[in-house]
DNA sequence: CATGAATGAGGTTTCATTCAT
DNA sequence: TATGAATGAAACCTCATTCAT
C-alpha cells in the first residue's frame, strides 16, 4: 500500500504474521466506524483499539501515534477515489470528448457515493492530518489521467491545457463535497451527477470554441 | 447581529455598552490570530483571552462555551461572503447573463482571497461547530440574491432552475475550496477566477441551450 | 529565585496573588516528601500533586513540565550550598590558609548534613534534568568565592592557582557525594568532616610547598 | 562472574553453551550502546534486543528482569575499575607510599577514561539498581587491596588507618566522577591525573606527619 | 464586572513483561 | 529455544470551565 508511505507518517512495522494483518485491518476498519458513530472529538486511540478488539498498545505497535493512524485510513480513501477516476479515464480512451468527461464525473460521483459516509468522516481531520497534501497528490494523479485520456479524444484537434483539467478537477471534487456537506438528499445526489456532468462537459466545450 | 442567534450557540450578551463591544471585536480577532498562528489544536479558550488582552473569565462573560465563540466567528466571515454576493447580485439586476455570472464570481472570489488565511483557517474547525448548518444557511441565502438577480437578465427567456443555481454555487464555493486547501499560488488564483467566471458561465448558458 | 530562571526550565508563571505563592511552596515541599517516601522511580507528578493538595493541573500552572520542576528543586538545593559556601568565604577572608580552607570544608559539609536526606534524594534525578550543567555553574560561583577568599590569605605570597581550587572543591563535593551513596553512618560523617578538613589543607599547602 | 549473583538480581542462567555466552556478550554490549546512544530514558528491553539482534523473549530468558540487566552490566563496569585497582596495588608492592599512591591513582583515573562514556552512561541508573550497595561493595574490595599494599610500604612505620584509606578512595573516585559528569575536557583530565596524584599523596603524608 | 488560580476528566503514548506459535 | 505480537497499567500533560477574590 504506497500510500502508506507518504510524508513521514508510515506506517510502524509491516505486519509479517497473519495475525498481525488481521489486527491491522481490524484497526483501520475501527477507526471508522469510530470516526462515524461518534464524531471526530470522540476518535480517540483508546477507543478504536477498544472497538477493534485489541489494546491501545497493539495499535501503537502499527501507527507511532494518532495522525499517521488517520493519515492511513485518508490515504485509502483517496487511493481508492483516484483508481476510480484512472479506471474510468482507461475505459474511456478514444471516445468524444462529452462521453469521456461523462465516463469520468460519474466515475467520480459514485466512488464517492459508495461510502459517502466515510468521506463525510474522513473531511473532518482531512486538514489535520496532511490531507491537503494528500489531496493535492492524488489530485495530480488524477488530472494526470484525464490528461492522457484527453490527447486520445476522437472530436477535438487538440487537448485541454493543464490547467483547464484542472480547474474541471477542483469543481468536480469541490461542488461533490459541498453538497454532501450540506446533507444532501439521494434526490440531491442524483442531480448533482446528472448536472455535473453538464457543467463539466459545457466548460471543457467552452476551451475550444470561447464565447465569441 | 443576526448570525449570533443561530441554533442555540447565542452569544450570552448583546454589547450594548462600547467597552463591551471594543472587548468582543478583540475577543473575535484574537481568535483569528491564534487560529493563524497556532492551529486549531492550539486554539483554547485560554490562549485567545490572552491575545485578546482579557481574562478567561471575561471571555466567558461573552460566549458561554468555546462552541459558541468559534460559531460566532465563523458566522462573521460566512456573512461577510454573503453580503459580497448579494451586493454583487443587487449591481448586477437588468443585465445580460454572462455579465450577471462574472459579476458574482469575481465578488465571491475577491472576497474570500482579501482574507484568504481567514477562510483556510475556519475551515478547519466548520465541520465541529455546525459549520455546515450555517453554510447550508448562507448558501440559501446566495442563491435567493442569484435568483432574484437571474430574474432580471436581459437576455434570456426564463431563468436557470433552482438546482442549477445550487450546483452553480457548489461548483463556484467547492472549487475556490478545493485550490485554497492545495496551497495555490498568486497565479493559481488569478486563473481560478477567470476560469471560474468561464464554467459558470458555460453551464448557466447549457441551461438555455441544452446540449443538442 | 534566580536559580529557577535557568537554561531553559524557567517556572511557568510568577505567583503574583498569595494563593498561588503558597501552592508553589507547597509543589515544592511535596516534591521532596514523594521523592524521600517513594524514590525517583515513584516520583510522578500526580503523586506530587496530590501530597501537595492541589490537583495536576494546578502544578503545570507552575511547572511546564516534569523536568522544570525536579530542576527548581535541585537549583534550590545548589543554591543553599552555594550560598553557605559564599558565606563561609565571606567570615574568612584574612586568615590563614588552614583556616579558611577548615571553614570552607565544614560549611560545605555542614549544609550537605543538614538536610542529608535532600541531597541523596536529589543526586537520584540530578543527571536527567540538566544537574550536571546547575552543578558546574553552581561550582564556578563557589570557585570564585573560594579564589576571592584565598588572595586574602594571611600566610601565603601567591593563592593557588585555579585548577587546583576546582580541584579541591571537586574533592570536597565528589568525597562527600561518594560517601553518602554509600550510606554513611553518622560515625562515618563526622570523620568525613575532619578527615576532608585534613585532606584539603594538605593539597592547599601542597600547592606552595610541593614535593621536593 | 561473580557479580551476578549478587542481592537478588542474579542473572537467569549461566551461560555454558558458546552460543549463549554469544548472545549474553551481545545483549550486555548492545545495553551500553542503547544507553550511549539514546540515553536512560530510552534504554529499553525491546531497544536492547534489537540492537543485540535477538528478540525480546531471548533477552527475558537469560534476565528475569529489567533491573537485572542493568545490575549485570553496572557489575561488570565496576568489576574491571575494581580489578584495575587491584593489579596496581599487586604491581606497586613493596614501594615508597608516594609511588604506591601515584600508582593506584593513575590506575583508577585511566580505567575510568578508557571508558569514559560507559563511565557517565551507567552513573545515570546506578542509584535505581542498587548502584551503591555494588559500588560499596567494591570500595570495599579495593580498600582491601589498598590496605594489604600499603603495608609493605618501604617508607613509613605503620600504615594508615582504615579510615584514611577510605576517606582518600572516596575523594579520588568522587572528584573522577565530578569532574566526569561536569563535562571535562581532555585536557582537564590530563589535569585531574596529576592533581589527584598530588592530592592523594599530601593527604596520605599528613596522616603520618601531622600538621603540628 | 473582571480576574486568574484551581480543577480533574480525559487524551496520547510508552514499555516491562508474557505466551502462543 | 527463539520469536514477536499482544497486553494494559500507568505516566505525562492539556484545557474547557468555574468561582472566590
Amino acid at each position: 500500500m504506497p500510500a502508506h508511505a507518504l510524508s513521514g507518517f508510515a506506517a510502524r512495522k509491516t505486519p509479517i504474521q497473519t495475525r498481525a494483518a488481521v489486527t491491522v485491518g481490524a484497526i483501520s476498519e475501527a477507526t471508522i466506524q469510530v470516526l462515524l458513530k461518534q464524531g471526530v472529538n470522540r476518535l480517540t486511540t483508546t477507543r478504536v483499539a477498544e472497538r477493534a478488539g485489541v489494546s491501545v498498545g497493539t495499535l501503537y505497535q502499527y501507527y507511532p501515534n494518532k495522525q499517521s493512524l488517520l493519515f492511513a485510513v485518508l490515504a485509502d480513501h483517496l487511493d481508492k477515489v483516484a483508481a476510480a477516476v484512472e479506471a474510468a479515464c482507461e475505459r474511456a480512451r478514444h471516445q468524444p470528448l462529452a462521453d469521456m468527461v461523462r465516463a469520468v464525473v460519474e466515475a467520480f460521483v459514485d466512488v464517492k457515493m459508495e461510502r459517502i459516509d466515510v468521506s463525510l468522516a474522513l473531511y473532518q481531520f482531512a486538514a489535520d492530518v496532511g490531507g491537503p497534501a494528500l489531496v493535492k497528490r492524488l489530485g495530480q494523479r488524477s488530472r494526470k489521467a484525464l490528461d492522457a485520456m484527453l490527447q486520445t479524444a476522437s472530436d477535438i484537434a487538440s487537448p485541454p491545457d493543464k490547467f483547464a483539467i484542472e480547474m474541471m478537477f477542483a469543481a468536480m471534487a469541490g461542488a461533490t463535497r459541498y453538497v454532501l456537506e450540506a446533507g444532501a438528499s439521494p434526490a440531491m445526489v442524483r442531480g448533482l451527477r446528472q448536472h455535473l456532468v453538464v457543467l463539466c462537459q459545457s466548460y471543457m466545450r467552452a476551451q475550444h470554441a470561447p464565447r465569441r
